[in-house]
RNA sequence: GCACCCGUAGCUCAGUGGAUUAGAGUAGCUGGCUUCGAACCAGUUGGUCGCAAGUUCGAAUCUUGCCGGGUGUACCA
């Protein structure tokens, strides 16, 4: 592709003089393979009719070995077709690692400790980690980070429904627990549930409460571990990190650093006081503010409060300044929920205004929310809906009910819920019907799994497939035509996913791509053909294309289902 | 009030740094398995792309104004 719009370039640069470059489409199949509406753009700067311009490009084109015809078409569209061989060069096209020397961080997933995963984190960790892998394939070092609250108010709800629990401020009896980290979360979280009501409903249990938001920070700053309550607090915090870690390597994800906010408070503090002192920040009504802008649609935030406590700007800031010390990132990632976007905007200015130059180094996406498609039905199978684990578990019983062999089921439930919230165009909301999303029909994880396990199940059946060379002699029929010009374009759809920072492109492209083969093995004959050799070379390629595709979805790609 | 995001077929979504005849899935209807895995394929029904104006040879796509939905708007995280 990038070679054609080239050859184009030249082509007009001698033609006319002028430097442009050429980008190319996709057109529907009857028009070619690639078609360019350069011919309308440069129109009014050459000062000839488009059509015209597009005729003399098309003259000029005509004789290059890698093109079959180039006609003008409609208005001044330039549509060309590729030969076969050009079609399977396009194949074999690899991208280079563009982005080797560049040091990333992206922080994603981001739940507090004390809580459990609920569904948006479910999705924006498969986002996140999908988005680092994309960033990884360019070459570029992925640092990924997760930043969330070990302190502050839900925590100390958290600690009072344990004390309640438990009998008292008594470590020992945390014994008594299950051992096994999602049981322990799923108590831990029944405890927050507690407190908070206690917190709504009770006076004094309101002041305790408070009470003990005030002693973590102490166990913090005195790095306390003696009390009955430290013990407490100390053990319940590392059982919610075990639980994170045991929850992503269910998905699968990579792990990644988790940044409590306890260790960022006292870098932000420092960084936004000094910041005081240049003028950065200002005083109003006892707080330290960043004072908004009305032409850059920044509203005025508060960053640490008027009893001097920092509040969750201050820990971001403590956290951007922490990562870009410890990985020297050139480029940070953030994905966060869509609400947070304003309040990102200000917290980027801050810190751009304490060192200049890093807000151009960062990039917020926002991820719209999760809906659920039929509200009614989902909640009476499922009880409490918001939690991660509840989806997990609730595809992987219907996976199971649908007669999946029983070593697969994990990779077809993650497979299929991978796929739902990756398919979306990242930052609209997703209505997430689950029945649908365990569909095995239609745009789905099960539907690309399967057809992978199919296709290497064609591939055992040939004496050919151990063949590594794509040998092509004559031409190439219709439907083989067909395919093998969409597998040519697996590389456009990953580096869009790559520059747009859209993983959805790769999800269409790997189903439009298991579509065209399926009318191709409609259509085609493949074992014992007398076209079986070049047949099972497309075979291969279209295997190893959507295991590529797949895997860079974080997606198991099967032998068998 | 102001700001940001969204509005495409009954439903769920692609397409939105302009382009040839708006596409998929799903639901409905019809046809295709003694044949490489039918978890499939083919056909069909279904759309004034929220509304209106503007820019252009050309607008779902860009601009403006409305309508509708969501979110945010200083001491919670």
């Amino acid at each position: 592709m990038k070679k054609t719009s080239e050859i184009i370039a030249r082509v007009i640069n001698e033609l006319f003089g002028s430097d442009t470059s050429v980008e190319l489409t996709r057109p529907e199949p009857q028009f070619g393979d690639f078609a360019t509406n350069i011919a309308l753009k440069l129109a009014k700067d050459i000062g000839k009719s488009p059509r015209e311009i597009a005729e003399k490009i098309s003259e000029k084109m005509q004789g290059n070995n890698d093109f079959k015809k180039i006609e003008v078409a409609g208005p001044g569209f330039i549509n060309i077709s590729l030969t076969d061989q050009a079609l399977v060069e396009l194949t074999q096209y690899k991208p280079v690692a563009s982005n080797q020397a560049l040091s990333y961080v992206i922080e994603y997933s981001c739940p507090n400790a004390f809580k459990e995963l609920h569904t948006g984190h479910l999705y924006q960790t498969i986002l996140g980690d999908v988005m680092a892998r994309l960033i990884e394939s360019t070459g570029a070092s992925v640092h990924r980070t997760s930043f969330g609250g070990d302190i502050g108010l839900h925590v100390a709800k958290c600690l009072y429904g344990m004390v309640q629990n438990l009998g008292g401020e008594l470590p020992q009896k945390l014994d008594d627990i299950s051992k096994a980290p999602m049981e322990r979360a799923y108590w831990i979280s029944q405890c927050y549930v507690a407190g908070s009501q206690a917190y709504e409903n009770e006076f004094a249990a309101k002041n305790q409460i408070e009470l003990y938001n005030q002693t973590v920070y102490k166990i913090h700053d005195s790095n306390e571990h003696g009390t009955p309550i430290a013990e407490i607090y100390w053990t319940t915090r590392q059982w919610s990190f075990d639980y994170f870690e045991a929850f992503y390597s269910i998905l699968h994800v990579d792990n990644m650093r988790y940044i409590p906010e306890s260790s960022t408070a006292e870098l932000g503090l420092s960084l936004v006081k000094d910041g005081l002192e240049k003028g950065i920040f200002k005083e109003s009504d006892g707080a330290v503010v960043f004072e908004g802008d009305l032409q850059k649609k920044l509203h005025t935030r508060v960053f640490i409060t008027s009893k001097g406590l920092p509040t969750y700007e201050t820990k971001d800031i403590g956290v951007i300044f922490t990562e870009k010390q410890d990985y020297n990132f050139d480029k940070r990632l953030l994905i966060t929920g869509n609400e947070q976007s304003e309040y990102m905007k200000v917290v980027f200015a801050a810190a751009d205004a304490l060192s200049p130059g890093l807000e151009s180094a960062m990039h917020h996406v926002t991820n719209g929310t999760v809906r659920f498609g039929d509200g009614k039905k989902m909640s009476s199978r499922l009880g409490n809906v918001s939690r991660a684990i509840d989806v997990v578990n609730f595809v992987k019983d219907r996976i199971r009910d649908i007669g999946s062999q029983a070593d697969i089921i994990d990779d077809v439930a993650l497979g299929a819920i991978k796929f739902e919230f990756l398919r979306h165009r990242v930052g609209n909301d997703i209505a997430f019907d689950i029945e649908e999303s365990v569909s095995i029909h239609g745009s789905s994880g099960p539907y690309l799994q399967y057809a992978h396990a199919r296709a290497c199940s064609i591939l055992e059946k040939s004496k050919y497939s151990e063949n590594p060379e794509f040998i092509m002699s004559g031409s190439l029929e219709e439907s083989e035509r067909s395919l093998v010009r969409k597998l040519g374009e697996y590389n456009e759809a990953l580096d869009k996913s790559v520059n747009e920072l859209m993983p959805h492109h790769i999800c269409t492209y790997l189903y439009e791509l298991a579509q065209e083969f399926n009318r191709f093995y409609e259509k085609s004959r493949i074992i014992d053909s007398d076209r079986e050799i070049l047949r099972i070379q497309i075979v291969i390629m279209y295997r190893d294309t959507l295991a590529r595709g797949l895997n860079m979805l974080g997606i198991v790609a099967p032998e068998k289902m």
